[in-house]
DNA sequence: TATCATTTGTTCGTATGTATC
DNA sequence: CGATACATACGAACAAATGAT
């Protein structure tokens, strides 16, 4: 038993003691942490104390805490999914990983008409409330279990300029470039990277534990005039996805001149 | 005022009253909210159960909190920082991103010799407890003041191949490249980005707000053997800064069958 | 099926400490 | 220094989920 004597407030006392007895070891990966009243007895502590001090380890991702049960030691296994951000290839318009994973569609797709906001209208070099085509999907990877919410944004003025784009928005992202593709267009791809904590509804959807942050992952497919013409969003629960990218040393490319 | 019928325990009632307040503008980003105690009055409930639900908005990161002053709306604004993942360019050695920023180093770094963990081995396709040279840097972007943690990792099999770099291992990563280069290395990199929450001295190094995580980005440089010569690493805090990756449509790589 | 003990979740009350202005 | 606001800590009671009897 680790004594507490440090300085700094007592539930964090308590804290940095569980915190040490789990990476000592003496809380092995996916044991049960002693229960609350076990907890007071060892520390002595209120039960307030102990319950602040578990909601830090529980922040800090550390534990995981299930109503009736227990506290575990999180097991910090490694993602059971990694996403391949090479040339995304199309095949039979399935959500297709490079490594040959397939992604189940856990709804029916419905598109719907939306607005650029502060976030997607840059990435689109749109201004705030312009027209847009969505259409979403809640992915599953049968293989893990992991799930994923995957978006497509279309600008109006690009899909009124394709037709079988207009009829079909609810398309797979593959058979949307097929599309672009189609209509003379010379696709170039750029991908940004961001995480978050997830909002409520996130939460549920993508089945979250706590302390769980959100890869953000937005797809801008450029054509032959330097123009955005479609954002493709994914998230996807951090604990469980891995992203990877293969940047080959390659020739230097000409560089354009920018601040 | 919004009224609280919905279900589902209180303290996520008042909090999902004052997330929508927040949300529909009656508190504008950077703002203050009302203090625990005008809360308390607003919604007719007990202090714990204000606490509670303030906790949980912070937890979502949706405010921030200051001993002393109060509740902020948590402006959401864009990341300060792109990091912009292109062929990295070797120039004087300084950490130097392609769009021209420069981070500096706030100590100076000291060289030490580690081992390999459950998360580095793989990547460097090493076992557990496979001998390493480590150098941790704590990075600093003048401009915008964003902290990022950086960690080189070098086998110490490869070290002893290269003498300049046994004698250097604290070097920055544009020279230690430079002298794979020369030693006959045709260099290839890989890329894997997760995202977690902080541990606390990555909290503190970082000087992270809640509720913040932390993108860790790993790569991994391949050399002529096609064997793993040094992992670099970045930690940074995900409110301020994110990644972005330019995938042009190149021709298909030449496929390796894989699982 | 029903009941019970265990464990965590929620809510109240109260008091005191500490940071900010 | 005082006023305000958040942080910490204790005590107590009941609710809800879980698993075993």
């Amino acid at each position: 038993m680790t004594e507490i004597q440090r300085p700094g407030a007592l539930y964090q006392q308590v804290a940095a003691a569980i915190r040490e007895a789990i990476l000592s070891g003496e809380f092995e990966p996916g044991a049960p942490l002693p229960s609350e009243a076990q907890l007071i007895e060892r520390y002595k502590v209120s039960r307030p104390t102990v319950r602040n001090a578990v909601a830090a380890l529980r922040a800090e991702g550390l534990i995981d805490v299930r109503h009736g049960k227990g506290s575990f030691v999180r097991s910090d296994g490694q993602p059971s999914v990694t996403l391949d951000r090479r040339v995304n290839r199309t095949s039979n318009g399935q959500f297709v990983l490079p490594n040959g994973a397939v992604w189940e569609e856990a709804e029916e797709p419905t598109p719907y008409r939306s607005h650029t906001t502060k976030a997607t209208g840059p990435l689109l070099e749109l201004g705030e409330e312009e027209a847009l085509l969505g259409c979403d999907r809640l992915l599953v990877d049968p293989a893990s279990g992991t799930r994923a919410m995957h978006r497509t944004l279309i600008p109006f003025e690009v899909a009124e300029g394709i037709q079988a784009l207009a009829e079909a928005p609810d398309s797979r992202p593959a058979a949307v470039y097929e599309l672009l593709t189609k209509a003379g267009h010379k696709l170039s791809w750029s991908e940004t990277v961001r995480a978050r904590m997830p909002l409520p509804d996130e939460r549920t959807a993508l089945q979250l534990s706590d302390a769980t942050p959100i890869l953000h992952l937005s797809r801008v497919t450029h054509g032959t005039a330097d123009r955005p013409l479609i954002l493709e969003e994914l998230r996807v629960g951090a604990d469980r996805a891995e992203l990877a990218y293969r940047i080959t040393a390659d020739k230097e490319p000409a560089r354009r001149t920018r601040s």
